[in-house]
DNA sequence: ATCACTTACGGGTGACGTAAAAATC
DNA sequence: GATTTTTACGTCACCCGTAAGTGAT
């Protein structure tokens, strides 16, 4: 058996040719380097030196012995890579959403439920949210259907009804309710992060150019002082105050609404059955 | 960067599952082991243990990096065993031959040139013979026969001829030539360490029992004082002084004659020149 | 003289041992 | 009380540094 870091500095010392250039890297003298290179080819039994007077060199079995130390230094890294990772795995769970409410929503619970780890959460939709579920990017998913995946576990959950939000004055704010195409064309404001919702946006109001905001406050700051309409929904509606002095009329459209699903890997299922079940009773209260 | 010591102890823990009988195994008291498994996890950063007053194992990441540190441990020996391996085949060189004459008549000629290396030889004959020097059990080769492989460079050597002695009694003892058919059916004596010639004589005599000797001496003591007939060839009577009393007839047939190359690998050929001039010059002698 | 390596010696870290305590069964 | 782990403390090995020596360029 071979200590590591006698592995590593023949590697070392294999790189530079030299001693002294070896020990420089490895922040050692080089006699403390020539002893441990003699240790090394004693505990060997071998001889994988060179020597003749003061020049040093590598034989063939030390050019082997390098190139096996080498990979041998390298895996010792992995592995503690890999055990950090795990354990960064163990203690924190990642949640991929199609949608900023249904993160928003679902955090409480998740805190009651894993309060004791790193909560992370990823504003995501299309493949990028299916597969990065399947190779265990996310540990949780909330999609805005159903999945039919034999190997996803599915559990329904809260609904969201996509609202309009236009001053007093605009030419539609007494409408009980309004489509897309009512604003097609027209100038909108939209704040960046809504998931899937910005696809929809743009596939149901082709012509319109939207004010993207990238920044929160200042979407709404934007909201109350222009007169541009804006997305909201029954969900910010109802969690936040909304800026005074607008009228928020719902789309009545199929598209304009939307049932989240929480998911997990079904072969996880049981890992996280409490947190469902908390999910469940969310749903129905 | 972690030490191979301490993943060699917590690969011991993680068999034994208690620290008393891991340090028992190792050598150490069960103090030091409970304190390097400290260091372990200490200079992981990660905990890989539960512990609960008189209660250590491990936990998740912990069977992870056990069996990590495993294959690291088992990478480490196997490491060492090919070093000693490849410097071994750099000091050794291993002949394979058909025939024993073969290899008796080269071996002056090998320690000319690879007197500072190990000499071994083995008998063997057919398909072993050749996927030895192929894959590089064998470093030099001797065929009966010249080899048409592209990868293998074949120098011709010296012939054999097959002779029979017999007592000056035998009813053949006045031929100047005999065939196999003439002994096929009676009792034979044969050397058992042969080559390939074994398998020509069974094919040749078929009918024949032969009186296997393992032992040279004895052979020789039996060939001296019983009356069965007996091999030898033109080679052991130039070399050695057969036992009088006992009449030395060739074989007039293909079969009792081979002509022996010696061959390497293509690729080492040009290591092996000088030998290879050296048996050219014999050859020529 | 400079460069590169080795030898010699001294110091401090740390790996291990011994002894004893703590906790669990 | 037996078993297992931890804590405390001492010791020795050994890894590294400094200084001096050798041989080659």
């Amino acid at each position: 058996m071979i200590e590591i870091y006698l592995l590593e500095q023949l590697e070392a010392f294999a790189r530079h040719g030299t001693l002294l250039r070896a020990a420089e890297e490895l922040h050692i003298t080089q006699p403390a380097l020539s002893k441990s290179m003699k240790k090394l080819e004693e505990q060997l039994g071998v001889q994988i030196f060179d020597r003749q007077n003061s020049k040093i060199s590598l034989n063939e079995t030390g050019m082997l012995a390098a190139s096996l130390a080498r990979s041998q230094v390298e895996q010792n890294k992995e592995m503690v890579s890999r055990i950090i990772a795990f354990d960064r795995s163990l203690h924190s769970i990642c949640v991929g959403s199609c949608s900023p409410m249904g993160i928003t929503q679902l955090m409480p619970i998740l805190q009651d439920h894993f309060g004791d780890m790193t909560i992370s959460s990823e504003l995501v939709y299309g493949k990028p949210l299916l597969s990065g579920l399947e190779n265990g990017i996310y540990q949780l998913c909330i999609f805005n259907a159903p999945s039919d995946d034999p190997d996803i576990f599915c559990q329904r959950y809260i609904s969201e009804q996509l609202y309009i939000s236009v001053p007093k004055t605009h030419r539609l704010a007494e409408k009980k309710s309004v489509r897309f195409s009512d604003f097609n064309g027209e100038k909108f404001l939209l704040f960046q992060h809504i998931g899937f919702w910005k696809e929809i946006c743009e596939k149901c109001m082709p012509n319109t150019s939207f004010i993207i905001q990238p920044d929160r406050d200042s979407f709404f700051e934007l909201v109350e002082n222009t007169d541009y309409p804006a997305f909201s929904s029954d969900a910010v509606l109802i969690a936040e105050n909304p800026p005074k002095g607008r009228m928020y009329i719902p789309i009545d459209e199929e598209k304009a609404k939307y049932t989240y699903y929480v998911a997990c890997l079904n072969k996880n299922k049981h890992q996280y059955s409490a947190f469902f079940s908390a999910i469940r009773s969310a749903v129905i209260k």
